[in-house]
DNA sequence: CGTATATTTGATATCCTTCAAGGACGGTGG
DNA sequence: CCACCGTCCTTGAAGGATATCAAATATACG
């Protein structure tokens, strides 16, 4: 079913070097070439982290809301007790400090995992989005709440299923998340965490990790070898892990919004 | 240091008989008449909930938003094997399903654990926020926020500290929180979980809440009788269960918007 | 006042951690 | 090209934190 162009606005499709961001947000929605041009220049402002760089740090003022266009970043915190937890992943076409209060310190620190990429967006240029991108605004709330969903998807793993269950849904997690940006296949993919981190982020030792990483290969849940993920049984594997995507799901703008209802939306 | 009127803006004190909603957002903000008129006005569509009655069911629709007026409710999910993780509580003045996607399904269920009043909030409300009062749009987006900051750090407890720092951080959580809605003193308050659910949001056996729970109480570090708690020594709880309140900070509508800077702060 | 619900306590089982050490792998420099 | 070194992965053994099972006591409620 083909939609019509509204008088005014130039829809346009993905460009194929789209940013991850674009990428995500327009896989629901269409996007205007004014959008899209708006959500590009938004990224101009780059820096390059080297692997193991420490750029935000626990307690240190945060004056900007970063994007991470390449490589993975964890987000994390180290208790008194010198336990670090990774409160969770950072892929690309992920916001990290969005919608936060720059008046505060930050509460988390992070570190990149991989020589990355990241784009520097002045929290101003949010707001200049919620006044003049009401569908972008919207993407963008919707890209804060799918953070807490994962988030509450975590706290499930760690308070409620297994080691084996826990890892092998974070394997799934990110499957999904990475295939969402053009960086997974129906194959699988290439996994950047060791099983230290794969365990901070778990609430498991490294030990147990390891231990419960060849009890899914030994069972066809799921295998890496060479940092490559795979999964040989995918419906035993979700249903294994108890995995349901919708915390995950993409982006769409109907979200009420009566006059965008049929208009922009895909499908 | 008194503020200045600005012209055709009539700011308001906050009244007595405020929502919970109202106080929270004013508290750090000086909201204007016609803010808090819509905020309040937004809230007229109420249910009340009966103790125990499941209003939103996993895996259902979710056609409005809600606002918790009074009581408590528990957000949650059962996993296959049967086991309930409470992903949250949600106090007065809190929002349950803000910003989410009205097509797709619920992720998890709510039941109400007092006699509860809540508002149902249309989601085109939210958008009309977001188009005419910025200072409200940026609060929701700070309780969006702040709502993921609650979950990373309940993800913390879970991974990284033992059974009753857990517990312990959870009720000096739930004491901020209170507090910040007015129903909560420095003495302490009346808190509406039982143990096992207290277990349930913690990841922990009925069982050895308890056991934690006497230990917390031996040791002066919290104390709860007949639903009352309380914190014999403050400094020595905060520190035992390395509680950071930061994350529950109130919202400041200063956040990099230069238009409201030293304008509309309190303080 | 009786019944349901919540708390408390004891005994046993298990999952996971910690400690320790060996082995694989990739990179680097001589 | 190979020896060396750091990082990551793997495996074994023992200990600890928490779960489960079971039952007694206390509290709330109609």
């Amino acid at each position: 079913m083909k939609q019509n162009q509204m008088p005014g606005k130039s829809q346009s499709a993905i460009p194929k070097d789209a940013s991850p961001l674009v990428r995500r947000l327009g896989r629901a929605v269409l996007l205007t070439t004014e959008e899209v041009d708006y959500l590009e220049t938004m990224q101009v402002n780059q820096a390059t982290i080297a692997k193991g760089q420490e750029f935000v740090l626990d307690g240190e003022p945060l004056r900007v809301t970063f994007l991470v266009r390449h490589g993975w970043v964890i987000r994390y915190k180290i208790t008194p007790a010198g336990r670090r937890l990774i409160i969770g992943v950072s892929l690309p076409g992920d916001f990290i400090g969005l919608h936060v209060n720059f008046n505060y310190l930050s509460i988390f620190s992070a570190t990149a995992l991989t020589n990355a990429s990241i784009a520097l967006i002045e929290p101003v240029r949010i707001l200049d989005i919620h006044r003049r991108f009401p569908v972008l605004a919207s993407g963008l709330d919707w890209m804060t709440v799918r953070h807490s969903n994962i988030l509450a998807e975590h706290k499930v793993s760690l308070g409620a299923r297994t080691a084996a269950q826990r890892i092998l849904h974070f394997l799934l997690e990110l499957w999904i998340r990475l295939e969402q940006v053009g960086l997974a296949t129906s194959e699988g993919y290439e996994i950047e965490l060791t099983q230290e981190q794969i365990g901070d982020c778990m609430g498991l030792s490294t030990v147990h990790v390891n231990r419960s990483l060849s009890r899914l290969n030994k069972e066809n849940l799921a295998r890496i070898e060479k940092g490559w993920v795979t999964f040989p049984d995918v419906s035993r594997a979700v249903s294994f892990a108890d995995f349901d995507a919708r915390f995950l799901m993409d982006f769409s703008a109907s979200t009420g919004t009566p006059n965008l209802k049929g208009r922009r939306l895909r499908n």
